[in-house]
DNA sequence: TACACACCCTGTAGTGGCTACAGGGTCAAG
DNA sequence: CTTGACCCTGTAGCCACTACAGGGTGTGTA
């Protein structure tokens, strides 16, 4: 099985399989005379377990730990448990966020019906006037008048996300 | 106000500000004669507004386009409203894959429930039967059994995201 | 035999929105 | 005269890819 035959058993794109074994999530497979990549079905499975685990949107490096999971299955799974919680608990934290956010900017959207020209736009007054302070439709519900400075350490939190893959 | 200073009145960090600039979002300041950077309440206030919109996970680049409706008043609105409807549906788009993957990860979550090996983990057994193309607790309800080979296309829609700061 | 075309290789750079340094300068207080 | 807080520029890192440049290989057809 050459790379682009792996690619379209698994329909992950061949450079994401290059990449992944890059990043040590596929083991280096052997190669044909003319340096070509050579899988057999066991890297079938494991591209297959790393797309699902994916499709859970699980970030590699947890994946990685999963995959010694398999390879060392008398470990206790204690791990795997909290792997897994950890994961939830992020999922559900972004789901919750996506859910204020959404009603913030329906209320965004509800000041502004028909065309005018941007000076008589409610949606552009409103941003404007959440710049100045003043209550805006989109966060007054937040609870949060005003806080200045107040954050500088909220920043710190990154939870970047990429959109999960449909399952395999 | 020097870049501190703003930075306290905004709780944005500094180097997050010096990026604004670099990136078009918030004009050059005029410098001192140290050359540092000297800043005035209209900074202030498109500090404001550009945190605000990213508090509603609105792009830099869109950002950039509603600060020049700021600019030109006279313009039609019709494209702020488009704006916002798509950011409106990037989020119902995310939000929705949220609850779906939250469902997920629970189905998985619930088939390990005390302390094994690895060996006897639900799920980790679960994750490996799905790289088995076997359908699993996860994504059995999503209606799709087996569709080996479907994506290659898939993979290419990148659905990047950052976590909303929290309004100023 | 010549060529086209599909596939494969490596390596590097780009995406977004920051964050984190390295390596230096400036300025006020003690 | 030193300490420390602040400021500067520029570059590299994060994540999970994606996209390309610049080359090699293999198969089918004219």
């Amino acid at each position: 099985m050459r790379i682009g035959e792996l690619s379209q058993a698994t329909g992950v794109d061949v450079e994401t399989i290059r990449y992944y074994e890059k990043s040590g999530l596929l083991p280096e497979p052997a190669r044909g005379g003319n340096g070509y990549r050579t899988y057999g079905p066991a890297h079938l499975e494991r591209l297959s377990f790393v797309r699902h685990c994916r499709a859970l949107d699980i970030p590699l490096a947890d994946i990685k730990r999963l995959l010694e999971f398999v390879a060392h299955p008398e470990a206790d799974c204690g791990d795997i448990n909290r792997l897994i919680d950890t994961q939830l608990a992020r999922v559900q934290a972004r789901l919750q966020s996506m859910q204020v956010l959404e009603r913030q900017l329906r209320a965004l959207r509800g000041q502004c019906d028909a065309h005018h020209t941007a000076r008589e736009c409610g949606i552009l007054h409103e941003l404007v006037a959440a710049a100045h302070g003043e209550a805006c439709a989109c966060h007054q519900e937040a609870g949060a008048g005003e806080r200045p400075a107040e954050g500088a350490g909220t920043a710190k939190r990154r939870a970047k996300h990429v959109k999960p893959i449909e399952p395999a």
